[in-house]
DNA sequence: TTGCAACCTCAAGCTAAGTTGAGGTCAAGC
DNA sequence: GCTTGACCTCAACTTAGCTTGAGGTTGCAA
């Protein structure tokens, strides 16, 4: 550990618990960002150590890369994010959770009514509709919840 | 509509919403079974539209087309499922429903009492453990949720 | 009988979030 | 000075759940 605190990647990635390739993957993304020796392997700061562990607990939540990276935008590279960052950013992850119960207890409400019915007659049944929000959007795999 | 009542797949997209590629594609999954005219072309028979409604309300659950096909093992191709199938089938649907009601909460309480103290500090955090069973497992994409 | 929409197959492409491998360089300890 | 493990880049591959396209056939109605 030198005095200016600069972490190879093999070592950040003991510290998060992330593999080498995601770490490189995720600056690649613009998540992280590195600075570079003479020879041109990649130093991160400490602060990363956090960055990337706030990644990682989003992801748990279901937030893509691209929402994760949203999320912290305005929060400098490295910078341990303080109180008033993380108030905003975990607000924000805690509407999404509420959002994802509510629609949960939904479903399971829809599904208690309709035990035994086995209608499944499309549209009329509430399981259709429990969640408007589910609708598909665009190519690719229909997103896994 | 014939007296025997076969669909092409065109009718049963319409009528299910799902496109004919997926159709096409979950048959191909071994997920519903078709006839075929002397000339090839696939015919269906009307169970199959509940069939396939069914997989689309289990899909948004979040069980996989591996899942689905499992939980439909036993139905046979095209019967109506009655109030005996839909039972078993539902039930473990709720209970997935629950689990993730459950896996939420821990989720948002744990959040709840990080809320300022932003500490993210790896393995100590509750947030980190909120839910073992979300590892990982294998190659391939982080399942998502 | 002809026209044309709906059907067919098969191969390739897409997305997300990475992993794997080849082929080569760096840096630190002995 | 040399070895060796950690690092580098770049391209190709993975999985799930489909979509898209090319090139060809069917079936129904007028």
């Amino acid at each position: 550990m030198k005095a200016n605190d600069l972490l190879p990647i093999g070592e950040l990635a003991r510290r998060t618990g992330l593999s080498v390739s995601a770490i490189r993957f995720y600056e690649e993304c613009g998540l992280v960002e590195a600075l570079r020796t003479s020879g041109n392997q990649r130093r991160f700061l400490r602060g990363d150590i956090r960055r990337l562990s706030f990644i990682l607990i989003a992801q748990r939540l279901g937030l893509s890369l691209a929402e994760i990276e949203e999320a912290l935008a305005g929060l400098p590279q490295g910078r341990t994010p303080n109180a008033a960052d993380w108030k905003r950013i975990s607000g924000s992850i805690r509407k999404r959770i509420e959002d994802q119960i509510a629609s949960l207890e939904k479903m399971r409400d829809s599904l208690d009514g309709c035990i035994g019915c086995g209608c499944l007659s499309l549209k009329k049944c509430a399981l259709y509709n429990a969640d408007d929000k589910w609708g598909e959007s665009g190519t690719g795999p229909r997103v896994l919840r």
